[in-house]
DNA sequence: TATCTTATAAACAGTAATGTTGATAACTAT
DNA sequence: ATAGTTATCAACATTACTGTTTATAAGATA
């Protein structure tokens, strides 16, 4: 009877590493907060996605609450990795189409990364959650663009205080506009008549002449 | 006894009209989400704070979900009329110093109206509540805007759809900023060491100045 | 004033979420 | 092997959130 297969096959257990089980764990919250939005992040629906029990989730994440404290610290920790493995698969930081900056900016706006961003930031979480990471990025793209504004102004001499607010600004535009953009791209696109597919490009080459 | 009190003082009730009943609950469910975020948006914790019982909002709402659509498009609505009343209190539409489409933007990031609107788009809300004012106040914005780049020009002639392409970009790019602005600006500000008072306008202004 | 309507509330009911317990199977170490 | 550890699960318990019912008081209308 299938009643006994299913029952006989329930027995099989897969033992993780606890660093694996929380790693499988967030990914399905994770999943899971993509497909439903801010509500809806419960915990036997994750459960259900990671193949596991609810109480599996317990077991490692303390609450519910916990996980998703876990969960948003995560996300932000990851984010910035992938934008720092991103600023390094490019030879030089600038190049002349602005490539770096512009791949930071579909990390951020792509794949749903704002939205979750967004989620994070209207728990109103510390997000004290990889400060260090993030100043080491800063850091990075901060030199990147100094150096880009430089050499933009080409035989004018820049001062280095003057270059290095242009900077904070352009960096502070590119990420909030980021922002702006992964979570009320879609809509805002439709309202102003950019239809999103050829219009996106467009927008951001735009914005890359107007940087600097 | 206080709980006598109490019981007798709970026999008042004050019969308000349905749309009062619900333009208050409305604001204590804005209240609330402004307050905790997405999560803890429930019509008892809402009842408290409109100083009604719950069976009062569900009288008025039909259900729980049926407030937060509600909510959604009320927050919308009075956004967008927001919008459009700071627009009417210049005289006219772009002075020197691009003061009504700055005041634009602050209305879209200031006091958590961004985090609202973000919690919005977050729940996946159709949005199409208000979309005819949204085309009015577009439109608005963007003869503006045209106007604005064909004086920024000068002597030269700008041919109309390489204004009109523009000026839509101008206001894609301002409102997306907004939303990120308002959404991760105290966050993004403090790390990119963008002391939150000065610079937020300082940053205005070098925004303004390189946006025609 | 009398009657009707309905906004409000209290108590109850149902449901869906989280949390708890005890047993077991999958590893580790001895 | 054997013992010890613990990640896992099923069943149960509990909380909390939503929804329902019934009664009542505040107005409106006649």
């Amino acid at each position: 009877m299938a009643t006994t297969a299913t029952a006989e096959a329930r027995k099989k257990r897969i033992r993780r590493s606890p660093a694996e089980a929380r790693a499988l764990i967030l990914k399905a919250a994770q999943t899971r907060l993509k497909a439903v939005g801010p509500e809806g992040l419960q915990i036997k629906e994750i459960a259900a996605i990671a193949g596991v029990t609810h109480s599996t989730i317990l077991h490692h994440f303390g609450s519910a609450e916990d996980l998703r404290v876990s969960l948003a610290e995560n996300m932000v920790e990851k984010l910035l990795d992938d934008i720092l493995a991103v600023m390094d698969t490019g030879d030089t930081v600038f190049p002349e189409d602005h490539s770096v900056l512009f791949r930071v900016f579909e990390v951020l706006c792509d794949d749903g990364n704002a939205r979750l961003l967004a989620w994070t930031m209207l728990r109103g979480a510390d997000l004290r959650a990889g400060e260090d990471t993030l100043m080491a990025l800063f850091d990075k793209i901060h030199a990147g663009v100094v150096q880009a504004i430089k050499a933009a102004a080409g035989d004018m001499v820049v001062k280095d205080d003057v270059a290095d607010r242009h900077a904070r600004f352009i960096i502070y535009l590119v990420a909030t506009t980021a922002v702006g953009d992964g979570i009320a791209g879609p809509y805002l696109a439709r309202l102003i008549g950019l239809d999103e597919m050829e219009a996106t490009k467009d927008f951001r080459d735009w914005f890359a002449a107007r940087l600097f």
